[in-house]
DNA sequence: AATGAATGAGGGTTCATTCAT
DNA sequence: TATGAATGAACCCTCATTCAT
């Protein structure tokens, strides 16, 4: 029916706003992107874009809604379904997802402009929603696999899988927004690719995952400091 | 002489809005900021900013150069005399950056700022200058440290010092700055505090430091994805 | 046939807008109303709106057609049906209007609406048209009622007739915008009833039209001013 | 000093956009005029009047203010310090008001549109501040001027004050704001003079304050009606 | 050195209205 | 007949920046 035709048209146009925007997101940020950018590259007018959208962060919230539902997907194909040890099945989960950030750039570079944003300008609640609801149930996933890493002793148990779990999330995180930030300049701060850097940078933090032979080297005695301020 | 009143006067006003100015950008977010609200914070004109400074580009540039300045002294008192294997140096100085870091919460939060901007709106040679110099010597005494650390044998030798350099500067900076935009949102997210995750996340980087064991645990083999795009 | 029900069904929808939009008129005001308001309450769309008025003025003079003619048609039977001596006619005549206003406030309301948006966005030529085409009869048979009056000695001799119908139909027009711009403020203001204080104004203007038993007090000579601008 | 020539010239800009946006709610109503109106009209940007008034609304409140004021002070001149029974100092009190108002229509002109503005938009509290303020003492000299008519026998007696002062307010602020939405318009509708309407309802208003000599005639049974809804 | 005034550019948003379906 | 899409014109407001004092 005619009805038909509208609904996809709608469905198109609205892809259409989420593909220009994010492309402009991420190469202005999301801040230097104005609702009026969005329209041109669109051909539509500003008026229009607020007939699909009611606002800037509406959008990117959609467009990391999108990003965050690939990861997911990605991983229910390429890590939980792949047998190994828990420290591999762990290791597999952060590699796959930079080997799949250095694929598609882009995605590493919205995550940034999204958790930026997110610790400024959106609630509480809102960011909850979108970061809880694009986690789905990757951090019960990942959680089993710690703790079976840790019975059958691929993965060390000297600390607690919860603690464990945070580490690997804000981990991928932090470093995701870093090399989403970075985009293409670290060859030119470190005269390294950035891929080599980064992997490495995972290889030496998954490898403190192992059990650790001795017993850990006494930490130097902690520096005493007074605040700054 | 009435000059050198002058000069301490334009000392003054500068610090002083150099002060406002940081206080705003950490609660407000850079961007978010006006020079209307430093003027008024400072209690002047935006106009008479405007003798001072150039632009609030120019101004976070500043305050990220004195916060900057504070770690290249810290690391000078508290982890460049320290005496130790290379292993405990290099953890002196991951663990001493965040150890200040939980105690000045605002240097992580000015710290993501600050790369933010960098990433958007600074001109790459602009950045440049500030990034650089704000490092000094750290970098080549961070490297001697590494390779002093690899002779000494508590350092993995399987791996490139100029790559191990990269990436404590890069786990350190991608970290900070996940610190800072969390703020102190994590412990609504993970139910645990903050601190206690980035101090395991630190461990965990620094013990895939040491010599490896056994060979390296062989990679699964690597998912191939296309592009998103 | 079929027809017949397109004709009545237009008519059922042409209502439905009007009572819709009154409702919307009267709560929010002429102009705060905007056509997608009245879409939504009726359930049309916009566009559908347009089909059955060119815009919102014409809505609006429709309505205050409708109000006006009830205001003819209670005339008829409770006004001019009566029989007693001119002033007490006359009294009925504005008496039994506030009445009625005092009974459904929101024709005074509209009545406040509709006179303001004439004074302004009205051509002359269209509201001639409404106005004059709302008051049917009533001008000629006020006047006969007032001349009648003069003659059988209940209303004052030393005005003009077509002066005091003037003076009546401006009295009653000026008292019942402001009746229905008060709405239910005027209690607030002074601490009396809306309609006690209404009702004696009547009163005062009407006892004004009887005949004065001593010559009229000698004004006080009138003050000379300039011109404010 | 220079700082003189400042606040002199803030005054005068002051001014002139008053004076120009006085001009323009009166011919236009306030609603229709914008923002940039009063600025193209007084050779300003738009954002220069935002350093003056923070939105429209303070704009109309300053004028109506200035116009009450102006109504006050001749009050006190032409109307207070008038010697004279109650009813001749009542007739003054309302003539007099009159009088300068067919003197000066535009502020007729400027009450119809705030009042009517005051009845949508302005909060209650807001709209009372500009009214009570305006009033200053009025409503207190009228009041004893009543109370000393109906001691003096000029004034009837059998109306409590308060209900008189009542009446006369809303009387001159329904009657004024009718003339000012009028403006010219009234002769095209009645043929006569809209000064010579006005004055005859204020007087057979005026002369219905008098004692009535006989009982008041018996008012007719009032009409019954049901609500139209 | 410091200021107040003024600007121009631009951002977000809303609405009446038209058009193709 | 009714509708969804799209538009373009406005409007309000904010800000960085410059200029004369």
């Amino acid at each position: 029916m005619a009805n038909g035709a509208y609904v996809a048209h709608r469905e198109n146009q609205r892809e259409l706003i989420l593909e220009v925007a994010e492309e402009l997101f991420i190469n202005k940020g999301i801040e230097q992107v104005t609702i009026g950018d969005i329209a041109e590259g669109s051909r539509l007018t500003r008026a229009t874009i607020y007939k699909y959208f009611s606002n800037k962060e509406e959008i990117a919230g959609e467009i990391y809604k999108n990003v965050a539902k690939l990861w997911v997907e990605r991983d229910r194909q390429d890590v939980w379904g792949f047998a190994g040890n828990g420290w591999e099945r762990l290791e597999r989960f952060v590699v796959t997802h930079f080997d799949n950030l250095f694929l598609n750039p882009h995605e590493a570079r919205m995550s940034a402009e999204f958790n930026y944003m997110y610790s400024k300008k959106l609630s509480v609640a809102a960011a909850k929603e979108i970061f809880l609801e694009s986690l789905e149930g990757e951090r019960q996933r990942l959680l089993e696999c710690i703790k079976g890493g840790q019975e059958d002793g691929s993965l060390r148990e000297d600390i607690d899988p919860d603690v464990l779990l945070a580490s690997v999330l804000n981990f991928n995180s932090g470093m995701m927004n870093r090399l989403g930030e970075l985009g293409d300049k670290v060859e030119g701060e470190y005269g390294l690719g950035v891929e080599t850097i980064f992997r490495q940078i995972c290889r030496l933090f998954l490898d403190g995952f192992k059990p650790q032979a001795s017993p850990r080297a006494k930490a130097a005695p902690r520096a005493k400091r007074a605040s700054s301020k």
